[in-house]
DNA sequence: CGACTAATTGATACGAATCAAAAGCGGTGG
DNA sequence: CCACCGCTTTTGATTCGTATCAATTAGTCG
């Protein structure tokens, strides 16, 4: 592992008991059910690491032998094609598993939006503790289910939605996520920019943009500031998301 | 299990010298690389079926506790929205492992193309067999790998490109898996209809014969009949289908 | 408070959808 | 063997949603 560009990351040996103990994504994340004796040292072997705002610190391609799990923070994976267009895959938040589709011939980056901290795991260990723990590794699975519908369905919306039905669906599972992890009810914090939305929705920021003061005309949402939304009408929403209305609004 | 929903598949145990070793699928399975003696349980638990066309034999929210391993035919598997707007998710081969992600809150419907031949493993019995012999979950994991980063290709697809590039990464991909499956160098044989080609690249069905047309004027490829084409110039295919020319062609 | 960047709003253009019709293809039966 | 029917595919004319180009406004930081 000569060649590490992780320049921009300060490394820690992680302290089980400091770290775990205090953990922000604890009950969010795949390590959380395997807190046992029995993997104490599958525990003691991880690192933490803090990524800096825009910092890729997965590159197209390199292969390093690391899972990380976001505890703070949030990410963006993204495909750049030649010409410089990019498609946002997934954003990640606490609790978010990173590489595990590493060793795949489909390369993306993987980019801090605002400050992250991680914890890195060997996939060695990994390995090596699933071996004796099948349900680390079932966990693993779990996490990897749960991604595999999420593209899933994020293909649904890029191949058959309308650019409202986008921004609807994108609401709701921002909306979801938000409640999760910071138990907030009908506010949605953004910590992308309008570019990262629409990257990750294929379509323009004006076209974000004009939707977002449509939706506000209408009623479904209200601005605290650009990157902060209150859902007054979650219910449509997730009707618009969940791709129920054809075509533009008969109410 | 009871109320089955599988009227349309006959059902045979499988005789593992019988099947395995005349299996079509064999070296592109998940399950090639296990067939050890002490592995012979498994194999012996799963059974043979076999599937008409159009048939759907996956059901959204169906949870049946099985995987499927292609044999034989085509699948398609799919979203379908409340006013009937589908998505096609991907296509299922010879070797393609279905019930990856069966368990997640994402539902959606598999159905056969053509006359498909499957084999039907428990998974009760992967479980129990994966924890004695990791390697086996390691396959299935390995599996979903290739499932989630064909996912994310489908979204920078949907998400990204033209609909002549959307085109030309279809036909390389399926070329890609014809000469897999079948060793066919330059010919891509579709089992699917022009429907099914607009619903997984979400466009219609006028564009993509539009976009066949203008792709064979120009040299790209040569139609045997509607559903057997050659690549001409499968370099220029391969670097439109990698967004690699911004625009209309410049040549 | 001014400078820079992000977000919104406006005018126009274009790619693909939609609506409509013709051509091709496979199966059936006289 | 060919005529007819239904379904799939292709071709054509027009419409529409979103992209693009351009400019203004809001927000952020030194």
């Amino acid at each position: 592992m000569a060649n590490l560009r992780h320049r921009a990351i300060e490394t820690n040996a992680l302290d089980h008991d400091a770290v775990c103990k205090t953990c922000w994504a604890k009950t969010l994340s795949f390590c959380e059910p395997h807190h046992t004796e029995s993997l104490r040292g599958f525990f003691d072997s991880a690192t933490c690491l803090k990524v800096n705002p825009g910092t890729v610190f997965i590159h197209d391609g390199a292969k390093f032998p690391y899972y990380f799990n976001i505890n703070r923070g949030a990410t963006r994976s993204f495909k750049i094609l030649p010409d410089g267009r990019r498609q946002i895959l997934s954003f990640g938040f606490p609790g978010t598993l990173i590489g595990l589709s590493q060793y795949s011939n489909f390369e993306f980056n993987i980019e801090a939006i605002n400050e992250v901290s991680l914890c890195r795991f060997s996939k060695d260990k990994v390995d090596y503790y699933s071996n004796k723990h099948p349900e680390l590794r079932k966990s693993l699975m779990e996490r990897m289910i749960y991604e595999l519908s999420e593209s899933y369905a994020h293909a649904v919306a890029l191949g058959k939605m309308s650019a409202r039905e986008r921004l609807a669906y994108f609401l709701i599972k921002q909306n979801k996520a938000d409640y999760k992890i910071y138990g907030q009810l009908n506010k949605v914090t953004l910590p992308m920019n309008r570019y990262d939305i629409s990257d990750y929705l294929g379509v323009t920021t004006e076209t974000i943009s004009r939707t977002f003061t449509q939706f506000e005309s209408e009623g479904l949402i209200t601005f605290i500031k650009s990157s902060e939304i209150i859902l007054r009408d979650r219910r449509r929403l997730a009707t618009l998301a969940a791709g129920a209305i054809a075509a533009s609004p008969a109410w």
